[in-house]
DNA sequence: CTTGTATATCTTGATATCAAGATACAGGAG
DNA sequence: CTCCTGTATCTTGATATCAAGATATACAAG
C-alpha cells in the first residue's frame, strides 16, 4: 500500500459521502513529482549545480546554435514568471554561464547566450541526469513505465501542454 | 505534439549521441505536476485559501477524530521540513484553524488540534476541490485515465511512497 | 510627428521553503 | 542522582518564487 492508498481509505471513513478517487490519482501526480525531484537535486548537486540552473542550461543548449533565447522564451518554456527569469539569468550571469546581449533592432529584447563555459557544464551533467532518470524509472517495470508514459503523455494532450515556441519555423 | 515531446525533438538533433527517453517521462511528470497544481490553486483561491493550508487541514480531517496529529506527523504526512511545519501551524493558528496544545507526558511534543472553524472550512472546500480534481481527469478518456493512475501507483511502490503511519494499528 | 496601446524586461516587496543549528525534554546506563 | 544519547520542535539566515507595478521601447493610427 503507497501513501496516497492509506489517505484514501481515512477519507473513505471519515468522508464516505465524498468520492475521493480523483484524489489518488492527482495526489500521486504531486508526491511523484516531488519524490524525483529530490533524487535529480542529488546529481546535480554533485556537480555543485541547482536543479534550475541546468534547466535554463539546457533550454538553451537545446535550442540549437548560436545557444541563444531571449527572456521571454525562457519565461515560457520554463513555465516561470519574467521575474524569476531575471533572477535566474542573473545569478547565471555572476557564474559566467550565459551573457546578457540587447537586441540591436528591438531594445525591448535582452538574448540570452550559452557562454562556452555554460555549455561545458551542461554537456558534462547531461549524461549523468539522464542516466539517473532511466534508473528512477528502471526500478518500476518495463510495461509499468509504459503506462506512466502514456498517461502522462495524454494528461499533457488533455491540458494542452504545447511547446511554447512553434515547432520548427 | 505536446511540449515535451518538442523538447525531445530538440535533444535529438543537438546530442544524438545520448538517449533522452526517460526525460520524455519525467520531464512530463513534473510539468504535468505544476499545471495541475496551478488549477487546483485557482479553486482553492475562490475559498481564501492557500494550497498548503488545505493540505494541513486536510491532514488533520482524515486522521479523524479527535483531528490531531503532532507536528512530526505532518512532517512526515506532507514531506516538507519542521522549520516549514512549524511556520505552517503558526500562520493558521493566527486565522483560527488550528492550535497548539503540548503533550502532558512529554513535553517536546506538540499537538495541533483542527479548531471547528479549521474543520468547517476544510468541509467546505472539499467537494469543490474533489469535483475540480475529476474535471481535470475527466479532460482526459477514461482508458487514459486508468493508466496514468496505474503508472503512478507503479512508481509510488518503486519510490518505496509508503504511508508516513502505520496503516491502521 | 504625436499619441495611445501593446510588449519585453526589470524592480519591489512579500512569502514559503529549506538547511543547519539551538533548545528542551525523555529515557536508559551506571 | 547524573550523564549521555536520542528525539521533537523551533529559530535563524539564505534563497527561489510570485504578483504587481515600473520602465523602456515598438508600432500603428491619425
Amino acid at each position: 500500500m503507497d501513501a496516497v492508498e492509506y489517505f484514501v481509505q481515512q477519507w473513505r471513513e471519515e468522508r464516505p459521502d465524498i468520492d475521493v478517487e480523483p484524489m489518488a490519482t492527482i495526489g500521486r501526480l504531486s508526491r511523484m513529482a516531488a519524490l524525483v525531484q529530490v533524487r535529480l537535486d542529488a546529481v546535480f548537486a554533485q556537480h555543485d549545480l541547482q536543479s534550475w540552473e541546468f534547466d535554463v542550461l539546457a533550454s538553451l543548449r537545446r535550442s540549437g546554435q548560436p545557444y541563444s533565447l531571449t527572456a521571454g522564451e525562457l519565461d515560457r518554456t520554463m513555465m516561470i514568471t519574467s521575474g524569476t527569469t531575471t533572477h535566474r539569468i542573473t545569478r547565471l550571469e555572476a557564474r559566467g554561464f550565459v551573457e546578457r546581449v540587447r537586441d540591436e533592432d528591438d531594445r525591448r529584447v535582452v538574448h540570452v547566450l550559452l557562454t562556452d563555459a555554460g555549455r561545458a557544464v551542461c554537456d558534462a551533467v547531461h549524461q549523468a541526469h539522464i542516466d539517473n532518470e532511466r534508473a528512477i524509472l528502471e526500478l518500476m517495470g518495463a510495461d509499468d513505465r509504459e503506462l506512466l508514459t502514456r498517461g502522462l503523455t495524454a494528461l499533457a494532450e488533455a491540458l494542452g501542454d504545447v511547446p511554447p515556441a512553434p515547432p520548427k519555423r
